[in-house]
DNA sequence: CAGTATCCAATGTGATACTG
DNA sequence: CAGTATCACATTGGATACTG
């Protein structure tokens, strides 16, 4: 991304999103939250625990999620979303109603 | 995409529009529609053609986007949004919502 | 202009093993 | 459990040149 210039807020969000699994791994916590890195290795079919495991780091990097740890044994560590992740709800909600809509036309 | 399941329209949406460069494309769309091949590969600072005309024929197999060729000399080719992506602009809405807000809190 | 062809680099996957 | 490390492998994307 680049300094100094006041990018468009479009471009920004598409940019912290635009990585493959990023989207499935917030949507995992938007529908609950927090989780455990199992639970969320075994809710997102297909990912691998070292994709999980960076994308989650890039996620706390930008401030969506947080990350706990529990000192347990076997340890815990849970991840949800930060308050500042909420306004992906909305983004979420639009995309269920296209994708409601766009099932429908698609046959 | 998994057969004979009923798929999550969440997911259906992700999947429908979390290639690289998917997002970018039909913003570009969303701004102004129709546009040449060419305005896209100027606007969208970064995609090689290969990728654009890629994403293109994705797009347009989606119903996302509709495809006229005008027998000019030199051809001109027309991509717009179809009336099916409409849903689509209420997604952008929530984006920059979010990355108007996500702007000011990650400094 | 509107792409396609080609080749190379980057990214992600899969399997497996290992640590605290 | 919650990861990290390592490779081999596959897929995707990028750069560039070229065609109708």
């Amino acid at each position: 991304m680049k300094k100094n210039v006041k990018i468009c807020p479009i471009d920004y969000s598409i940019d912290l999103l635009s990585k493959k699994w990023t989207l499935p791994i917030i949507y995992a916590l938007v529908k609950k939250s927090p989780k455990r890195f199992k639970e969320l290795e075994r809710e997102i079919t297909g990912i691998s625990p070292n994709i999980l495991s960076t994308r989650l780091k890039e996620l706390e990097f930008n401030h969506l999620i947080e990350r706990e740890v529990f000192p347990t044994i076997p340890p815990t560590v849970e991840y949800g979303l930060t308050e500042h992740a909420n306004g992906l709800k909305s983004v979420f909600n639009e995309l269920e109603n296209f994708g409601l809509y766009h099932q429908k036309i698609k046959q």
